[in-house]
RNA sequence: GCCGCCGUAGCUCAGUGGUAGAGCGCGCCCUUGGUAAGGGCGAGGCCGAAAGUUCAAUUCUUUCCGGCGGCACCA
């Protein structure tokens, strides 16, 4: 007798093992027929699975969470399947589920084209139309190598061959189509449905090396119902109307172009919320303790030498000749910040010093990875240094994370991920120094609270960093906040203060950077507001319209008046109808407009229209210089604390 | 850097082996209109660059440059 426990705490009784499928249609026919994998103790299986001895059972169906990760596995499938039916000889490799979707990745001498994608849709509503069964098998491992490396898919054998001795070949049959996974699957390819849809066409490395031979990738998205799927494209169509690149250009902040590849040029109003953002930080962080300094841009490759960076930056570094010397663009400010700290004698009791500079560094970026600002070879990072005892770790740590988190609710975002990266193959200093700073941010960012993901081997050269990424419009992560823990660089550059002891140390060094490097943070503040700036930083903050030539004069005195109080003003006095003024702005996502005509001229007062909003207040000019400019104050994190 | 796609007016895009078109924007004129596009006229292009095929190339081929999407690399 084997006792089956029910997700609704029920119980039944099977008096031998039965299958995940039979099992479901004891319970009710209707249950068979939606049923698409078992859990078994938690654990997501293929509805052929045997029940054979007392569990916890549920019946996952297309209502169930887990059901649309089983239809993106069977996607991929479905879609490698096709297109070895249409492109015989074309070999399978890995085709995992990501985020929205999956991706099957195949080795091919053709290459595919964009429109092989609708030939291979099309191919694959056919398999779903077929209803083949999905059957899983478990081979002999030699036996499943011998077969793959008979069919000519060399990937497949050396997937098997690495597998872990303990591990079962598993091989799911597809009709006639055999691929080997670990599952689990649905019952059959008609299960899958058809709310899916083949996006793009990408090269990928074999097993992520670009040193390995280079696949053919192509990504789909997959969904439980046309709905879910309808939803997600619309929902791509709306962020690439949000794409920074794509607003940069239509709101006039910064252009670029290939003569200076990978650097901005920034435009008057791009300027403007670049200067409204590093004033913003710049205030926070000496609110913080912080001090700020200015370093060369350009610096004798001799130091370049000491720091490491010569020998474990070389390549992402730009270089320039003298007479003599050669000279780097500094692609990041450390060594220069140890320079300032050593003028003079230094004492434990300056420490923990902070310095902060918004410094301009140059990396010589593949050019594969140029992308808008998020990717530049030319950026300005909001980084500081702070100089510490080992001690004193742990406590600018957690300050570090406070005010960091307080500047980004500051700035609109909520959704921070947090990854701990340790240390790189390519690094510098002993095992043992490692395996105390690793240690020492671990306990740090643990005595902080905070939750983190594991990045093994991403760490800097010179120390393990928590890395703070922030998400784009499209859904792409990029790291903005760091804190780096480096015990190395101040004792090479020889650095030192003196202790409370008498004897000379070498201070520990933590880089940190809030947003990482403006360019970056504005084009990721781009397109988490759309725009739609909140009015500290708006470049424009007010258009003042007119709506007939007879208030002309009253509104440059508006506009005058506005200015005077520190706000960002302009005035649209041409000869259009209100309407198409109103649109302009509004489609320009200026936050305020006054309208003014000849009732306001003569009253002293303006009609207020705020972006997005309909109705409009009538007030005197004075009253609404006062809100505007009250609403137009930088944030101070005051706020952020208490929420 | 690697793979695929793309490169025509300021922007978004049509188009053709016989040197080009639309909408928006821009300029001028008419219109002075109260909250998301009033009307007319006009200017604007070495069809990314170079070589090749051809009587003739923006169109076909090759190479290069750049952009886009990924991969690899990274703030």
């Amino acid at each position: 007798m084997i006792t089956v426990t029910l997700p609704d705490g029920s119980t039944r009784h099977l008096q031998s093992p039965q299958s995940g499928a039979d099992f479901a249609a004891d319970i009710a026919k209707s249950l068979a027929k939606k049923a698409l994998a078992v859990k078994i103790n938690g654990e997501l299986r293929d509805l052929s699975t045997l029940i054979e001895s007392a569990c916890a059972v549920e019946i996952v169906t297309a209502d169930s969470a887990e059901a649309v990760e089983l239809i993106r596995h069977d996607a991929a499938h479905v879609m490698a399947e096709a297109v070895q039916e249409l492109f015989p000889g074309t070999q399978a490799t890995i085709g995992p589920v990501i985020e929205n979707g999956f991706f099957y990745d195949f080795a091919r001498d053709e290459p595919f084209h964009e429109a092989d994608l609708e030939k291979i849709e099309a191919r694959m509503k056919k398999i779903v139309d077929r209803n083949e069964p999905i059957t899983r098998e478990i081979w002999d491992r030699t036996q499943a190598i011998s077969y793959f490396e008979k069919i000519g898919e060399k990937y497949k054998a050396e997937i098997i061959s690495d597998l872990p001795a303990d591990e079962p070949v598993s091989i799911y049959r597809q009709g006639d189509w055999l691929d080997l996974c670990r599952g689990p699957h649905l019952p059959s390819t008609g299960k899958l449905g058809k709310a899916f849809k083949l996006t793009k066409l990408a090269g990928a490395y074999w097993r992520g090396d670009s040193k390995n031979a280079m696949l053919q990738r192509i990504y789909g998205t997959a969904w439980v119902t046309d709905k879910d799927l309808k939803a997600h494209l619309h929902m791509l169509e709306e962020a690439e109307k949000r794409d920074h690149r794509r607003l940069g250009r239509e709101m006039d902040l910064f252009h670029m172009q290939e003569e200076a590849q990978g650097m901005v040029f920034w435009h008057d109003k791009g300027w403007t919320l670049w200067r409204m953002l590093e004033n913003y930080i710049r205030e926070r962080i000496r609110a913080a303790g912080y001090t700020e300094v200015r370093t060369p841009i350009l610096i004798d490759r001799k130091l370049w030498e000491q720091s490491g960076h010569w020998e474990k930056f070389r390549e992402h570094m730009f270089t320039s000749e003298t007479e003599n010397d050669i000279f780097a663009l500094k692609p990041m400010n450390c060594p220069a910040h140890v320079q300032i700290f050593k003028q003079g004698i230094k004492s434990y009791r300056d420490l923990p010093l902070r310095m902060a500079e918004f410094g301009c560094c140059h990396r010589n970026e593949p050019s594969g990875a140029l992308h808008g600002l998020m990717r530049v070879r030319s950026m300005t990072q909001d980084d500081a240094h702070i100089f510490c005892e080992e001690n004193q770790i742990t406590q600018e740590t957690i300050s570090f994370i406070e005010l960091l988190q307080s500047v980004y609710a500051d700035l609109g975002f909520n959704e921070v991920k947090v990854m701990f990266a340790d240390r790189p193959d390519m690094r510098m200093g002993s095992d043992a120094v490692w395996d105390r700073a690793e240690g020492a941010l671990k306990t740090a960012v643990e005595a902080a609270g905070l939750d983190y993901e594991l990045s093994p081997g991403e760490g800097a050269f010179y120390g393990p960093k928590l890395e703070f990424h922030l998400r784009d419009a499209i859904g792409r992560d990029w790291q903005c906040g760091t804190l780096q823990v480096d015990f190395g660089t101040p004792g090479r550059l020889g650095a030192s203060y003196v202790g409370e002891d008498g004897a000379r140390h070498a201070p520990v060094m933590l880089h940190r950077a809030i947003l990482g490097s403006l360019e970056r943070f504005l084009g990721i503040l781009i397109e988490n507001y759309s725009g739609k700036f909140p009015l500290w930083l708006a470049p424009i903050q007010v258009v003042v319209a007119t709506i007939t030539s007879d208030a002309d004069e009253y509104a440059k005195s508006v506009a005058e008046d506005l200015k005077a109080k520190g706000l960002r003003v302009e005035t649209d006095l041409r000869n259009e109808k209100i309407n198409y003024k109103i649109r302009e702005h509004s489609v320009a996502k200026v936050p305020n407009m006054m309208v003014v005509g000849k009732r306001e001229a003569e009253e002293d007062t303006v009609c207020l229209r705020r972006l997005g909003v309909k109705d409009q207040q009538f007030l005197s000019l004075s009253d609404a210089a006062n809100l505007l400019q009250g609403e137009a104050r930088a944030p101070t994190g005051q706020l952020s604390k208490g929420e």
